[in-house]
DNA sequence: CGCTATTTGTTCAGCGATTGAATTATTTGC
DNA sequence: GCAAATAATTCAATCGCTGAACAAATAGCG
């Protein structure tokens, strides 16, 4: 999601205002404090009396708003600051995961306004119902958001698993899902947003995507290209290349976990061998650390295993070393291929990131060529438990900046 | 390189103009017939009005050329078919590779006009004097060039190493160049070119992705993204994505020979272990097959291969094989990682894709989740030789193509 | 042959958005 | 208290797109 602007087709008179508009809004929202009228027009080329134009437009669309004095030394008449709104459309955020369902609102400054977690084995329940009893919490959500002012404009939903361009869940096997036509399933329940042109009602993408989504708009602003890992039971991959999720001709990038680390290695149940989820999946590092995973509910797993690693557990530090290693090889090839120099270890990778950073580097030093002239930054992912959900409100909140004409132009 | 209008910065009165410039001409170019005002009016939304202003200046420019009756059918006033022209700006293609020197010229329709190729090992050769010799080489195309009415309006150099985005060679191991500064050795000849707003004098890549730009222009016009592999002593890569190549953060993406395959495999001269490199490297097959490199010059080698092969010889058979399946596993990991849907044997490959394609679509087959539902293309490249030298000039020219107001700005 | 329907391409007044210069507003420093 | 400096607004001019009317050129039909 480019702060750019971007038009796909035919350029009209009026396209020209959405264009400005869209590139004034970013600007305000990138910029590390609240610039002047007159900062903006330096920053992008614009005549003053545009961006005063441009600018009158977003307050009165309540995109934005003034705040008051704003630092400045030497002489001259003070400038006034332009920030973000934090009232006005904001982004929902779903989650359906292996042991937790979550909910979240985020605004456009990209703060987390509204967050509830719900905790249950969603392996036996029906797709159905766990989307119904995610509508129910959304609902909360909405009524939450309405007292602060925000209204949703789009959901997103983070689903562990591939889904397709038509929101269609193809296949989450560690949800037990199959083919699951989430968008109509949802469509049976009352609307929860309000349509503004230019933003989708829903979304549902990979769970990974999303994570990598949300790191790429976390406060503070880190680099626009990145591989974002989110190891959970299974092991994905977001993408993110100039500021932009890739997503691949058909949705299904970052299919990290199915990467050969040892070719003629276990068999994995994708059909391959010595895939990457063998060596460094939840269960595999569990079982290698010799715990038994039956009396370990999914979301304890990697606690136990910081737990034990920080109290000098040998074979806890000995599986994540040769976890860390596998990771390290599959990172490699990333590297290698994408030139990427920064990777986040998100999802239960997180919490462990201080045994398994220092085998990936070491893996990294020793395979990949360019790693001699600029150094690969490996590093736990700032966004907590959820990060997901939160990536989801946030892409959602992200799109009103990137193309505000949509919002302004709505009949309220 | 994308066909759609995408400004960067501030969206002014005349740009308007300028977008919808490169929109009409991109249009033009990528149809598969001439189109006349009408159907271009209709494909990208702007009115008859606006696109005949557009065309006005097209022609004027000499970008476009109207073309005598375009077939059709029924009643009304016969259309005007738009074509790119022949004459015009064109873009000087060059290649320093490790046995040859090659010079072209490819006008905006995406042909060659003009081919060079010097044969010669350029390992003993210093660069500044391997460039000079490129220099004189191009001299005599831009002449021929001329002759054609064609003006050259920019030059790329495909060099086989790492560049970067100075253009400075860091390191070209099979050409034994080290840090050389392309740009500045080039700056004492006399210029070839003429400058045009827009266009850079010079851009310096990777051979890989070069050959992936001649690729992604070639005609018939291919799928938008794919992986473009060139085998020649090194395996590179070109990673082409949505019609753009992907760089990378410092422009060294594609060093897919880097990827390991056996992690506890041969060392490889890069410092790791059981690259790919090492098991579907030209030199590897070399050896695989029972053939002493010395006694072949690096542009045989191949031929060679495939001669054997054809005549049904075992060990060559054998070698072709195992290096496939080597192969294979990297594009496997490429494919989960990217979600491709088209991969590419160039270079020396081209030659071998028979014996080759079997064992890769194998791994793919084996190793790739989504390969269920959407089947990956494996197939040789349609360029031949010097693949990287007609995509350094096509790439020049399609520059045009999408910015179409430097050149129309320019005092001529 | 002449008329009509049809499609292409051009002309032109109107209009929206940006521009650049002039103007107003507000503060610091002397 | 006044000049200098910076911020923001106002306004006529201009650029380029729009929409509708108009001119051009052909096929079909009687």
């Amino acid at each position: 999601m480019s702060l750019t602007p971007a038009p796909a087709g035919a350029v009209r008179q009026g396209s020209l205002r959405e264009l400005n508009l869209a590139l004034v809004l970013g600007r305000i929202a990138t910029a590390d404090r609240p610039p002047s009228r007159a900062d903006l027009a330096t920053a992008t080329g614009l005549t003053r009396a545009t961006v005063s134009a441009v600018v009158e437009d977003l307050l009165a669309g309540r995109l934005v708003s003034e705040s008051d004095p704003a630092p400045r030394s030497g002489a001259g008449r003070p400038a006034r600051g332009l920030v973000l709104a934090d009232q006005g459309p904001a982004g929902l955020g779903l989650e359906v995961n292996v042991d937790y369902l979550a909910v979240c609102v985020v605004d456009l400054v990209g703060q987390v306004r509204h967050r509830t977690v719900h905790r249950a084995d969603l392996r036996p329940v029906a797709p159905a119902d766990a989307l119904a009893r995610l509508v129910e919490m959304a609902g909360a959500a909405r009524e939450d958001a309405a007292r602060h002012g925000l209204t949703l404009v789009g959901a997103a939903l983070a689903v562990p698993g591939l889904v397709d361009d038509a929101g269609l869940v193809r296949l989450a096997p560690n949800l037990g899902w199959r083919d699951v036509p989430v968008p109509a399933l949802l469509a049976e329940h009352p609307p929860l947003i309000e349509q503004v042109p230019g933003v989708p009602a829903l979304v549902v993408d990979n769970e990974a995507n999303l994570a990598a989504l949300g790191e790429l708009h976390s406060q503070p602003p880190g680099p626009s290209s990145f591989l974002h890992i989110s190891g959970e039971v299974g092991i994905g991959a977001g993408i993110v290349l100039d500021g932009a999720l890739f997503r691949g001709v058909r949705g299904w990038s970052g299919e990290i976990g199915h990467l050969p680390v040892r070719p003629d290695g276990r068999p994995c149940r994708c059909g391959g061998q010595g895939c990457l989820e063998q060596y460094a999946g939840q269960e595999a590092i569990v079982a290698a650390a010799g715990l038994v995973r039956a009396e370990l509910p999914a979301d304890t797993a990697t606690a136990r295993l910081a737990e034990l690693a920080e109290a000098g557990d040998a074979d806890a530090l000995r599986a994540l070393h040769d976890a860390g290693t596998a990771l390290g090889v599959a990172v490699a090839s990333v590297v290698n291929l994408l030139d990427l120099d920064t990777v986040v270890l998100g999802g239960g990778y997180a919490a462990l990131a201080p045994w398994l950073c220092p085998p990936v580097l070491a893996e990294i030093g020793a395979r990949v060529l360019t790693a001699a002239w600029s150094p690969v930054t490996v590093r736990p992912s700032t966004l907590g438990a959820e990060a997901a959900a939160v990536g989801a409100a946030g892409s959602v909140a992200r799109r009103i900046v990137a193309q505000p004409a949509g919002w302004l132009a709505r009949p309220g």
